[in-house]
DNA sequence: TTTAGGG
DNA sequence: CCCTAAA
């Protein structure tokens, strides 16, 4: 958190203002944008340098604003936090939405800062992006984004307001230099601009190497420029003038003065007034934010947003979402959710101005569902379509991870789309929200099946003969070899058939070849695994009262609602003492109606027979 | 990968 | 049925 060089105003929360005003003294309005790093690990260093040269206007700040100016971008990935951090301030620049989110984005603020501070040590060479490392970097870093917006989550936490305040500011001032560009929009573009010319904009940033890879340069270029508008109207310097007294007097009057500019000057108490502004911002999204942040910028957000090359904007936000999620994968529920209030923000932005004010906190969550909803719309309905049949599901991988990503944070809404996915996407998302949501999934999963399935095999079972059975087993239990892989297998009955097979199976092979009975008895049921017929014939033996459940009274109970047929029951039995169950152990005689509790040794003929005399007494 | 066992 | 550990 070595904010000194670089944060030196920080604390006072004129930092922000501070480094605006070093951008433009120095002539690079960018500078703050410039705090992006490099690719290049070494990056690290460099970005720190900036930090530095933020704070103070070291020799290396000109420089790297310069280049960056020129159009090179520093990308210092020092270490994943700091680049994330990097990365959040970049996207935060860059994104209006980001920055509408809010409670996040100032964390990325402060992510920022930090890191800033950490890395400041070495200098930056701006050149070095073109260094392929740099190159790699770019494109590490995008994925890493979402790592970002942990960082910057984890760093608001800290509580390291000041760096987020920089990023407000630069927002804003991108938005003044290309009014007419929308700012998620115009972060690309300003940054192309800002960087290179005014060509190299979106399309530059999104050809480059590859769209989501360049991104966070693009990113760190945005927030600059955005910066400096912001600056420039707050200040009503346009320019970026420079002056770094001046500025640090704005700062100091910024505060008293913000009318306009409050967010950015308001960069004393940066954690907790963000966050109240982000919130605020969120809320007023339309309107300027009645709390402190009079922002203006946000309108103005706004209004260039719903313009300005929503293609751009969009573009970008979709990779950086993309990435974002695919790589958000293992990332924690924050995250996520932030994640998903990307992804809605994504539909939004297309809409333009209300996608950023989407975004911030409780409308994230609130809107994350919806967003997803909306972008999986398909998924759900294939997978409402294909709801027990999961294999299909599982091809679209990134989808489906993306949507677990974002409906991690929803799992009550990813079950209601069905969630059908598999096993593996939800384990990549969140373990807890997993189960949770496997669990209510399940049951409303159950629910229809019971609908489906109708008649559930036992029952009918009891009731129906045999050859009524086998004929409903071929009719209704008809397979559905998809299910197989769903997340959660359809639950599907066992019918008397089914049952008989595996008894015919483990009288040929015993107990415990499972994959062998399943390969010989049930090669034509892709639904049955081996496990499954191992559960299964875990459960006969407690039906028949074999394994050891309870207490005879309850045994017998089972017994007694227990559908399965008699002659199942029996074969059972029999099977149980000839192959005991659980392999060292001694199948526990079933005592139904006995008396004597120690029948816990081997079976003798008088046991069989007891058994099978309770069985048939039952 | 299969099995066993717990949930 | 799911999940995990152990082999």
């Amino acid at each position: 958190m070595d904010n000194g060089p670089p944060t030196r105003g920080l604390e006072d929360g004129t930092i922000d203002v501070e480094r605006l005003l070093v951008e433009p003294h120095d002539g690079h309005a960018p500078m703050d944008s410039v705090i992006c790093c490099r690719k290049t690990p070494e990056n690290a260093m460099d970005i720190k340098d900036f930090s530095c040269s933020f704070g103070g206007p070291d020799t290396a700040i000109a420089q790297e604003g310069e280049d960056i100016l020129n159009g090179e971008v520093l990308d210092s990935m020092p270490n994943e936090v700091e680049f994330g951090y990097f990365r959040s301030h970049n996207d935060f620049c860059s994104m209006g939405d980001d920055y509408l989110l809010g409670v996040e984005f100032a964390e990325s603020i402060t992510d920022l800062d930090y890191g800033c501070s950490e890395g400041l040590a070495a200098s930056v060479s701006d050149s070095q992006m073109q260094s392929a490392g740099s190159d790699t970097r770019w494109k590490s870093s995008l994925f890493q984004i979402k790592q970002v917006l942990d960082c910057q989550k984890d760093q608001l936490d800290m509580g390291s307001s000041e760096s987020d305040i920089p990023s407000c500011n630069k927002s804003e001032m991108l938005v003044e230099e290309n009014p007419s560009i929308s700012p998620g929009s115009c972060t690309v573009q300003n940054i192309g601009k800002t960087h290179n010319s005014p060509s190299c904009s979106s399309q530059d940033i999104l050809s480059d190497g590859n769209d989501g890879e360049h991104s966070p340069s693009d990113e760190m270029f945005c927030s600059p420029m955005t910066q400096k508008n912001d600056e420039t109207e707050v200040t009503g310097q346009d320019g970026e003038t420079n002056i770094f007294p001046r500025q640090e007097a704005l700062t100091t009057s910024v505060q008293a003065n913000c009318t306009d500019l409050p967010m950015q000057k308001r960069s004393r108490k940066p954690t907790q007034r963000y966050a109240d502004e982000l919130t605020s911002v969120q809320a007023n999204c339309t309107g300027r934010p009645t709390q402190k942040r009079s922002r203006k910028p946000t309108q103005r957000y706004v209004d260039e947003l719903a313009d300005p090359i929503p293609a751009y904007s969009r573009k970008r936000r979709e990779v950086s979402t993309s990435t974002l999620k695919d790589k958000s994968l293992g990332v924690k529920d924050h995250k996520k959710c932030h994640v998903a209030s990307r992804a809605t923000q994504l539909p939004a932005e297309e809409s333009s101005v209300i996608a950023i004010q989407v975004p911030f906190g409780s409308l994230v969550h609130k809107e994350c569902p919806k967003g997803r909803t909306c972008d999986l719309v398909q998924h759900v309905d294939t997978r409402n379509l294909m709801t027990k049949s999961k294999g299909k599901c599982v091809t679209p991988n990134k989808k489906k991870k993306r949507d677990e990503c974002i409906s991690a944070v929803h799992p009550k809404k990813r079950d209601d789309c069905a969630a059908s996915k598999t096993k593996r996407d939800d384990q990549f998302t969140v373990a807890h929200s997993k189960k949770s949501s496997d669990r209510i999934s399940l049951a409303s999963q159950k629910k229809k099946d019971d609908c489906i399935i109708a008649m559930t095999p036992k029952k009918r079972g009891d009731c129906l003969t045999g050859a009524h059975q086998k004929k409903r087993d071929d009719c209704t239990i008809p397979e559905r070899p998809e299910e197989v892989s769903g997340r959660r297998k359809h639950h599907r009955l066992w019918t008397i058939t089914e049952v008989r097979k595996l008894i015919d199976g483990v009288s040929q092979y015993g107990v415990g070849r499972w994959s062998r009975i399943k390969k010989l008895f049930f090669s034509t049921s892709a639904h049955r695994t081996s496990v499954d017929l191992k559960d299964k014939w875990r459960n006969l033996l407690k039906a028949s009262g074999i394994l050891d459940q309870g207490r005879q009274g309850e045994k017998k109970r089972n017994m007694a609602w227990r559908p399965l047929p008699k002659s199942i029951l029996l074969r059972v039995c029999e099977l149980a003492t000839i192959y005991p169950y659980p392999k060292g152990q001694r199948p526990k005689i079933p005592l139904i109606h006995h008396d004597s509790p120690d029948r816990s040794t081997d079976i003798t003929l008088s046991d069989y027979r007891r058994i099978l005399r309770s069985i048939n007494g039952s």
